[in-house]
DNA sequence: CTGTTAGCGCCTTCAG
DNA sequence: CTGAAGGCGCTAACAG
């Protein structure tokens, strides 16, 4: 490996208009600038990251904080999406990018963590799936230490957005196309995990068109769990004209319960993930693009650790009729 | 954040002292290894890896590369287990590791790929899925520039080893439960990609089988697709007794198929991924534990990195013959 | 516009 | 056993 000195001497200038020419700065001729840029061809030189951050405490790191949760194994698809998503755009950006999962964080201080992340030379943050409760990261936010976009948790200060689909529109549409459809009265609606912030709006959605249509609608929450939606239909299920399910894996739940009372009632799911197809199951969905979503994300990032100042940023939301189709075609 | 500095000045000693201390020299006293432990504490002191990689020419890092398929997106299960498995052993080996897809090196040469990782301090690359013709990576082995973990791939040199599990006899047993099972006398295999290096191991399996129990055997390839190796059922399934299949996803698509022509035949998969649950398909499969493998890749990696020789390891597999389970229980 | 000079935070001989 | 000094590769004032 070629160091900028070496290219400095191929050139013949000094280490420090090499760095410059590199960097982009403007105070450089078009001459040396050419000169620089051959020698950097000739020498195959690749400039040093770790000395580069090192040197200019920017480093352009940011940690992608993800909530693998190891019970319903079934949501990987979800969570790959959003790594390719921010991988891919990070690399277009020239950003470096660690993997961190919440479970490695468990049990440690707030100021831990981020004395953590600044030994890593990690300056900014993506945090996929936080909880309402979460208090550590709710501190590590409020420090404002890092730079954070926050992925459907709609937190901000100067120095941290948020992306997000609006949820309580997506719910309230989803529901409404499924209910439409099916002539329901009554809904028996199954909710995300309380501490989720996502199920407040999606919740406040399904209320609304619970409202506007007049319709019976039944609470309950079934904590995004395939298991709890099954047991929560199984003993309400038959009261309601149709279920609405806060995620595509307990709408899952559901028809499985459906299946094994051998009775038939509309189901509507959320997020649109492959798995549905697999398990043979129609429904109307929102088509949420969590690949886009992370990409937003890392852009809002690369904004963000260029001195852009945090703000919320809502894309917007496109909902596709979702129908059951074979994967095969 | 304190630097090495502070917590000399705070133990009453030289930095190359708390150097040292910190990084288990035998020739530091009791003592003053104590008073820099302790100035480390009240400090809360973090060294910083960047200027520590920079300085020992030790990063510790390691790329993960992994094969996003984005075609079949029904294998991200395999993918988060490989990724988690690696991940949090990495975290345990206080190894920093940084998570590259395929797509990202695609059109870019040896040295290129070389270079880059040498500039961001990656000394160490674990390659997960390598296809047999990857020249690319091939000779980035080759080069012997890197420590490497070839995950299911024979291929070892001085610096770099081999993780995987006995695929060959791991069909033989799968596939031979299966015939055994149905009184088979003739097999449809559908093989994997043919560049692939599990391929040849498992289709040397199956051939055993057909050899020892005097079976009338037909390969096609069905490249792990869903897709292909539904058509290929179409095709083929009627003349023979069963059919065994290389992957997971394969295995759907022949069940898919054989619905859909409304015969019965016996299938066996391989992986045994979560999906096959949610698909409601019930066959044999051997229970890989990816988690694990890359668990074990990863530990490799942590002694090749300490300076140990690469060799081959094959850990022991385990075939567990998975009935088709709800989910749920 | 270009070169000189300090560091960034840490590791590593080499004297003491 | 401990401390002083040089340097890893690069950036960032500051002079020229």
């Amino acid at each position: 490996m070629s160091s900028i000195k070496d290219v400095a001497r191929r050139a013949g200038v000094a280490v420090s208009t090499v760095s410059k020419a590199l960097n982009g700065y403007p105070n450089v001729s078009r001459e040396t600038r050419v000169k620089v840029n051959e020698a950097v061809k000739e020498l195959n030189f690749t400039p040093n990251l770790l000395a580069s951050a090192l040197s200019s405490k920017k480093a352009g790191r940011v940690a992608l904080l993800i909530n693998l949760n190891m019970d319903s194994q079934a949501v990987d698809e979800i969570d790959m999406q959003y790594l390719s998503g921010a991988i891919s755009t990070a690399v277009e950006k020239r950003l470096d990018v660690v993997t961190i999962f919440f479970s490695m964080l468990r049990g440690r201080s707030v100021s831990e963590i981020a004395d953590y992340f600044h030994s890593q030379g990690i300056e900014g943050i993506i945090i996929y799936g936080m909880g309402k409760e979460d208090r550590v990261l709710q501190e590590l936010i409020e420090r404002k230490e890092f730079r954070i976009v926050a992925v459907d948790v709609p937190v901000v200060n100067e120095v941290t957005s948020s992306v997000q689909i609006d949820h309580g529109q997506a719910q309230y549409e989803v529901a409404r196309k499924t209910v439409m459809e099916n002539r329901g009265k009554s809904v028996l609606y199954l909710s995300g995990r309380p501490d989720g912030y996502v199920t407040q709006e999606r919740l406040a959605g399904i209320r609304r068109l619970a409202m506007e249509e007049g319709l019976s609608l039944l609470i309950k929450e079934g904590d995004f769990s395939e298991k709890k939606a099954r047991e929560l239909t199984f003993r309400y299920a038959s009261g309601y004209d149709v279920i609405v399910c806060a995620s595509d894996l307990m709408a899952i739940g559901a028809m499985r319960a459906l299946q094994e009372m051998d009775i038939f009632r509309p189901v509507c799911g959320f997020d649109g993930i492959t798995l549905m197809c697999y398990a043979g199951m129609q429904m109307n969905t929102v088509r949420q693009d969590f690949r886009r979503i992370s990409e937003l994300a890392m852009q809002e990032m690369g904004r963000l650790l260029e001195g852009g100042s945090g703000r919320r940023i809502v894309p917007e939301y496109q909902i596709i009729r979702m129908q059951y189709q074979d994967v095969l075609n």
